[in-house]
DNA sequence: ATAACTGCAAAACATTTGCATACAG
DNA sequence: CTGTATGCAAATGTTTTGCAGTTAT
């Protein structure tokens, strides 16, 4: 499957007319900073956190300021368009949430990078745990963390015990 | 002292010795401060942030400062006595983890209460995972976020769908 | 003695807020 | 027009850092 590390034109068209449907049933404006970074999130691939992307922004010369791109962030994630993870650090990493099926995060304990994985088993988990407690699970947010055993991982100093 | 819902004295002592020996190896001090963080921690059960700790402390007379409680924490982190969450919001939360079975967590979006589960199928996933990719998997953070079906729950506003 | 640890206060960082101005409806 | 959104800068809240003084070893 040719993925091409980008959103193709057609989901991005989608994408802001969803938006545009959610900011009208909501009485909300539509602006074009809104609109420039909703854009913006869609046309790069992989994980962002609010400054990369008011730094983003700014280098292509779109003056937002970085309470818009909270603000923005903030409504993109109550109609579902973007997906907020907290790996480990205080800093919250965003992720684009259409047309991507869900996955969950390896984060490598050398150097920081995200991989992502299916886990069809969780589908038990949150069925065992709704049979304990009197919930509804809504969400989930699972990270493994772990070591990298190849040699190209930029950090990688865990000499001792891979000497095979 | 009569603390109920808290560690045994044995545990209390185990831990302190733990932590004493973890101080040896590493040509760390055995500090007053040190040994007052760890015992305030497994004095109280549940999760607890770092002010919290902090405040804790403070209030029985222990002066010591936020920066030798982050350090402290730290250390704790680092011999596994003491477990770090980052539950969604920019705080992040820790707990005790000496004798307490491994256990992921169940955060209530109504009321932000802290529930505990454990989840054998995670060792199915980690497998899997490490089938994937060339990495060892050193530890997972796993929460489900639900909404409350019970009716005393503090903050239920999720009136909507529970007409049935 | 002496290097590590501490408290304190300042700095750093992410995020939120207040307010005057701009602009979508 | 009107009130919502914006930019800016200041405020907030958490965590980190620098440094002079303290203390375990």
């Amino acid at each position: 499957m040719a993925v091409v590390m980008s959103v193709s034109t057609d989901h991005l068209e989608e994408v802001k007319r969803l938006f545009s449907n959610f900011l009208k049933e909501r009485n909300l404006r539509q602006t074009a900073e809104r609109f420039a970074i909703l854009e913006e999130i869609y046309s790069t691939p992989g994980h962002f956190d609010a400054d990369e992307l008011f730094v983003r922004l700014k280098e292509k010369g779109c003056r937002v300021s970085r309470a818009t791109v909270y603000n923005t962030l903030d409504l993109l994630l109550e109609c579902d368009l973007v997906v907020k993870h907290q790996f480990g650090s205080n800093q919250a990493k965003y992720e684009r949430a259409f047309a991507y099926r869900q996955h969950d995060h390896l984060i490598c304990l050398d150097c920081q990078a995200i991989f992502e994985f299916c886990a069809p088993q969780l589908q038990s988990i949150k069925e065992m745990v709704e049979d304990i407690y009197p919930v509804r699970i809504k969400s989930h947010s699972l990270q493994l963390y772990g070591e990298c055993l190849q040699e190209d991982c930029p950090n990688r100093s865990r000499v001792e015990d891979e000497t095979a």
